[in-house]
RNA sequence: UCCUCGGUAGCUCAAUUGGCAGAGCAAUCGGCUGUUAACCGAUGGGUUGCAGGUUCGAGUCCUGCCCGAGGAGCCA
């Protein structure tokens, strides 16, 4: 019976059509182009897990299949039966020679054709543009990327606990937070940071790590900045800023290492030059901000020394090695209150950032915790912040302080950074962004 | 928030000094039994972002607004 997949045969994935060398399969998936030549068709079927080139020759198939194929169109839903062919001419070296095809829904007129697009257009599509090879591409990294980062962790006894993602007050002051009504309490906030909630976490477990969707409504628009984004953050007890740092390559290596290895196929449609990502292992360079700060000046960079690193003095400094650089004791000026101070020069933190190779820039942030109560307190006063929503946070250092560190690393400036890609709104299925919230 | 650039067919773009708004792709129809972003022929397709203004005449010049992109600041 044409135009009805026989159930009795076996169901493939185009994944492992190689599996199945002159066996009869049915594949379901989505038309991804067509080729037409009169009295044979060629039909690139895409379901997910890869293409593959299905042959459809007239005197081989129903006439009322034949011509059903004659009115695909670029996405219409199929359903084909077929023997696999191990063919050199077909993409992906299988084919599949058509007996029976079957379109589930015919779709008209699919906006995103394989051709040249803009980025407004493509971004209205987004829902449309997952569907495409190198979008595909893509969200299967930062797939291969979030497993290799749960990995890491857990296989070095870390403990997975979340923070809320609803918080009643800010790490770091309120005016980059979105806000909402909650109930008869008054105000919660989206969470700009886990990491406050991370130490209580670490003083219960020794080393944890929260993994979640994090907030800033800053009106940030560029390349690197989204208002909605995953931030992975290690927190650990007795571990002061050389184990952090220890900790961040170690991360930063395997994440890397991980996706070189796993990820071949996507590298290569994404085109990304491995050579690039092949001598991220360990040790890392490790910059003094006065050797960094040097480094500028010796660049020509009019520097004031207690400045932050701008975007552009970060690109000069990642461009002198070939692996990811960490940046460490920044001045507490252009940093937040809970960092440690370096106790022979007080006005440097024990803090690292950790830039990513070719121009990336910043994908971690961290830092050793001020752990001495009495401290805190100054830094909040000094801050002009409230005293009282911080009270649990200054239990953790009234009830067994210990010295404890841990940083924060960006999911989608990782996957940018790893895929090559020019922006990170191509790194999340569906950004947020300024200037945009759909679809 | 500030600076710079942009908005013309479904998409990507062109249109000389202000003088008939066009091409490729997509769509539709026809042809082709090994195509690789297939190819060949034909057809349809426009509130030039919006609102005013100047002019015999505006896609083009002027004013205001809307939308988008890149960058700065801030950050992961």
């Amino acid at each position: 019976m044409s135009g009805q997949a026989d159930s009795s045969v076996t169901k493939a994935r185009i994944e492992s059509l190689s599996n199945f060398n002159d066996q009869i399969v049915t594949i379901q998936g989505w038309v991804y182009n067509k080729r037409s030549s009169g009295k044979i068709q060629f039909i690139l079927v895409r379901d997910g897990s890869g293409i593959a080139q299905c042959v459809i020759a007239k005197n081989a198939v129903a006439p009322e299949v034949f011509s059903i194929c004659d009115s695909l169109t670029q996405e219409s839903s199929v359903t084909v039966t077929g023997k696999v062919h191990k063919d050199d001419r077909a993409p992906g070296g299988y084919e599949i020679q058509a007996e029976d095809l079957s379109a589930v829904q015919v779709a008209k007129d699919y906006p995103i054709t394989p051709k040249e697009h803009g980025v407004e257009f493509l971004m209205d599509h987004r829902h449309l543009w997952l569907r495409s090879s190198h979008q595909h591409a893509i969200i299967r990294i930062r797939h291969q990327i979030i497993k290799a980062v749960r990995e890491f962790f857990d296989n070095k006894g870390f403990i997975l606990v979340d923070s809320p993602i609803l918080t009643p007050a800010s790490v770091e002051g309120t005016s980059t937070l979105f806000e909402t009504e909650y109930f008869d309490l008054g105000k919660a906030y989206l969470t700009q940071s886990g990491q406050l909630y991370a130490e209580a976490s670490a003083m219960a477990f020794g080393k944890v790590y929260c993994f979640g969707p994090t907030f800033r409504a800053e009106k940030s628009k560029t390349r690197r900045h989204l208002t909605e984004f995953w931030m992975v953050e290690p927190e650990v007890a007795w571990a002061d800023l050389n184990d952090d740092m220890d900790l961040a390559e170690e991360f930063i290596e395997h994440i890397v290492q991980t996706v070189l290895m796993k990820s071949e196929p996507e590298l290569k449609v994404l085109e990304r030059d491995l050579t690039k990502l092949q001598p991220v292992k360990r040790p890392f360079p490790r910059l003094h901000y006065d050797e960094a700060v040097e480094i500028l000046k010796k660049n020509g960079v009019d520097f004031q020394y207690g400045n932050d690193l701008g975007g552009a003095d970060e690109t000069i400094i990642s461009q002198q090695y070939d692996r990811p650089v960490m940046v460490h004791h920044y001045p507490a000026a252009c940093k937040a209150f809970y960092m440690k101070r370096d106790p022979l020069r007080p006005e440097l933190t024990l803090s690292v950032d950790v830039l990513a190779s070719e121009g990336y820039g910043e994908i971690i942030g961290g830092s050793q915790r001020e752990d001495d109560y009495d401290t805190l307190i100054k830094r909040l006063e000094e801050n002009n912040l409230p005293r009282q929503p911080f009270e649990w946070y200054l239990d953790l250092r009234r009830y067994g302080s210990v010295p404890h560190s841990g940083f924060g690393l960006g999911i989608e400036r990782t996957v940018a950074w790893v895929c090559g890609l020019e922006h990170v709104r191509e790194t999340i299925p569906f950004a947020r962004m300024i200037y945009r919230n759909t679809p």
